[in-house]
DNA sequence: GTCAAAATATGATAAAAATCATATAGGCAC
DNA sequence: GTGCCTATATGATTTTTATCATATTTTGAC
């Protein structure tokens, strides 16, 4: 197979231009290149915990990486779902706190990293940069209100449908163009429904029932997407 | 009363260094002053409504604002709670989407309003502003992730006890120095929460009951507050 | 002040969801 | 392969919460 792109350089990166350094100028992704250390996370393994300073931001290259909270009860809440071109780590940075979240790969991934005092400089210097940062916490916060808004007011069935929707929309389908592209377990769908796990367990043998899903271990096939949307009931 | 400073200007502004743009650059501000229109807000009257086009950001003087989506089932949540200080309308601005929210003003307010444009173009060349924009919106995404997991996985009775805490961070208590600085009717407290109504007046009897709170009318009067830290089962 | 409308309060009931219990299946070390 | 551990599945039960019903109180217009 023909190696398209040389990844090892910020330059010639294939996420660049789908990621939040877009807009960057040319002399700060070369400065970016210089200091970023590149590193492969196998599945299951920790990028950042809760509580810990960050250092710098975390860019994904490929793979994926779950982000969650630990709730007082020490029950996990996943918050958000990254993918290649996904930049990770600058919501406690931005605000000078220590993480909130943990990260976690969910499948081996190649993470690139970029130093605080390196990552804060260039963003000082750089509108393009600063500004599409801006563009995307401003869209962080639209999703996280509209999940507020859909975890206070809809039934758990509508939940997990739009779960589902979601993970599809971040992930996609496989080349059979029906199944999740990603592996998750029935507790990790729970915990990002906001449910018990035998719940989520429940309410998937009910859709599989209805013939809107199939199941197959942690593969997820999508037979009926209409029917997904209608059960999920979205108006936005 | 002497009148201490002059609200008429954006550069004697009471409210400057303790909003969004203290950091900015002092012909910025003066560029904002000469193009801002201010404006008395009545109770109950709205700033703007969630599905139409935003046309710059509003600067609360003084007063109090809610932010509140409309659910699918018509149901009203309130996602944010504003004092004089806040800006607001910059998340649709900054995503280049409609407003996702409406805004509504709890008890007469001033406000002024910077247009697009003008608020747009400081904001890319002004580092500190944008560098506090930034602050700002990730300690927003901070707040909403929170709330995201505390809906998912905590009780009515403890929400209840967090959201009358979160209204005593936002409003304070007034004069007497028990009683919260705001009036809210059940229904709001129920769509700040997330919860039905009822429920909503049940449990504050309950706290009532339990001497936790004093209620008259719309007056909530904190008595032990320690006792509603503790119900609140906060661990951050 | 009266009156009507809306908000608050509270009980009864129904629905939703969590928890508990137990069974079965799948993955993995050996 | 066997055995063990964990994940998934499903039923039974309890708890939580919403909904419905109906007083009671408050508010505001007049």
């Amino acid at each position: 197979m023909l190696q398209m792109h040389d990844h090892s350089t910020c330059q010639s990166c294939n996420q660049r231009f789908n990621s939040v350094f877009c807009k960057a100028r040319e002399e700060y992704v070369n400065l970016i290149n210089e200091q970023k250390v590149c590193n492969v996370y196998r599945k299951g393994q920790t990028l950042f915990n809760e509580g810990s300073n960050p250092f710098g931001v975390f860019c994904i290259n490929e793979g994926k990486v779950k982000l969650s909270h630990l709730g007082d009860d020490g029950k996990e809440q996943i918050i958000r779902l990254l993918k290649q071109g996904d930049v990770l780590g600058y919501r406690a940075l931005l605000s000078g706190e220590r993480y909130s979240a943990s990260a976690v790969a969910l499948e081996d991934t190649q993470i690139c990293f970029i130093p605080k005092e390196l990552f804060i400089s260039v963003l000082k210097q750089d509108a393009g940069l600063a500004f599409e940062m801006m563009k995307l916490l401003s869209d962080e916060l639209h999703k996280a209100e509209l999940k507020i808004t859909h975890l206070a007011q809809k039934p758990i069935r509508e939940r997990l449908a739009e779960t589902l929707l979601f993970i599809k929309e971040t992930y996609g389908y496989e080349d059979d163009g029906i199944t999740l592209n990603v592996r998750l377990s029935r507790e990790e769908i729970a915990n990002l429904v906001g449910t018990a796990t035998e719940s989520a367990i429940r309410l998937l043998s009910e859709f599989k029932k209805d013939g809107i899903v199939e199941l197959d271990g942690k593969k997820i096939k999508i037979l009926k997407q209409k029917e997904l949307i209608r059960t999920a009931n979205l108006q936005d």
